[in-house]
DNA sequence: AAATAATTTTAGATTTGTCTAAATTATATT
DNA sequence: AATATAATTTAGACAAATCTAAAATTATTT
């Protein structure tokens, strides 16, 4: 079956609000959507005859199997595309968000696998997120906040919470990327910041608000 | 200022049909359109209102120069990506269309620039049709009928008049691809096949129907 | 438990792109 | 030139996705 961009959308939204609470509310997914409450009803109610949502009134909705499935496909999509835009023609991570918008809802099952196959079967994305696999299977990597880890522990960077100019801007300045290695070696309890090293350089100190933006994994050290 | 998928593909269907007529007639647009001509009245009027069209009620319509920058624009988007799909993702090129009519659409001039420049700047697609530049301007090429062609020039293939699994089968038969020198030695009156010599190997007869759907330049000695 | 607030749904309307059927205009034929 | 035929447009309707405003339901507060 064949699905509407706007369809397609809705059920994107859902998958990504199910994360923080299983039961998404009508006025959330309004709100993610840039749309009216009443619109969302609508559509909810059509996904409800398309078998693709469960959906209780002035509960909430969910996704059921099929549109879990529906929904890692087009994430799949999405985010290879974003690969292709970062690492093939060379777009910085803060620019591909639209575009990928518009191409993840092409249709052609040969396309998005020959995509996946020039591209040598990424796993994540520029911004560290997991690319499904064509089953719709998702690699596995910690993604524990910067801010609370331990001094002194060797960590790498393994995603970022958001994709804003701003934040590509901040990281460059302090030549941190996906892969980076950094140690937390202070924490200041006026404003939160914290000293780190990066790349075993001299300490360079960060806010706390970058702190929570930064995701790491623990390196075990053999 | 942008525009719909539906206007897009009106203004391309406008293009090509122009190529043969001056005016293009409402049935002729609802044929390849693979709508109703109520649909392209009242479409025609649209854009008319939109200052791409020049239409009169019962002739026909035509691009204005605003139209056939934005034609020339969809159609730079739709060759450069059959190129991409054949030349990077490896895609037979009776394979490309229908994606590249969904890919065409996708708004965002720095990843068509991008793509561009990934690509090489090519100026002809897969099926030897010129790629326009950024400014809108078409390579020339000869593209001559093979079937026409006199006996012992010297011949280029630039071009194939279709995109069919049927013609692509019956070209890898023969060895025959873009770029490739062939030569006509005779024709027969019975069918109007020819025999031609491809790339100066041993002669090999093709249909009338072959001979028309190929297109050539003459090879120029020194 | 009643009243108030917040959320959600319903009802009715709008826009885009399409359709069918009927009316109009242009073209071809006798 | 009148008539038949073909092409085109108009009129009215529909589905998709959205909106606003009003009504209904649920949650919160007193």
């Amino acid at each position: 079956m064949q699905y509407t961009i706007a369809e397609e959308n809705y059920i994107k939204s859902v998958y990504h609000l199910q994360q923080q609470s299983a039961l998404v509310a009508t006025n959330h997914l309004a709100e993610a959507l840039q749309t009216q409450p009443a619109s969302v009803t609508d559509m909810v109610k059509k996904l409800t005859g398309k078998k693709l949502v469960h959906y209780e009134r002035y509960k909430g909705v969910r996704l059921n199997a099929a549109g879990k499935r529906l929904a890692l496909q087009i994430i799949r999509k999405h985010r290879l595309w974003e690969y292709f835009l970062v690492n093939t023609l060379e777009f910085g991570w803060d620019e591909v968000h639209e575009v990928a918008e518009q191409l993840e809802h092409v249709s052609s099952s040969k396309l998005i696998e020959q995509l996946d196959r020039f591209l040598g079967y990424p796993r994540f994305d520029p911004h560290g997120d997991p690319i499904p696999d064509k089953q719709g299977k998702l690699a596995y990597r910690q993604r524990l906040p910067l801010l609370e880890q331990p001094h002194q522990q060797w960590l790498e960077i393994t995603a970022v919470g958001d994709e804003s100019p701003a934040l590509l801007e901040m990281l460059g300045h302090h030549h941190i990327q996906l892969g980076t290695r950094v140690r937390v070696l202070r924490s200041f309890s006026f404003d939160g910041s914290i000293e780190i090293s990066v790349a075993d350089q001299k300490p360079v100190t960060i806010s706390n608000q970058l702190a929570k933006t930064l995701l790491v994994k623990i390196i075990e050290h053999d």
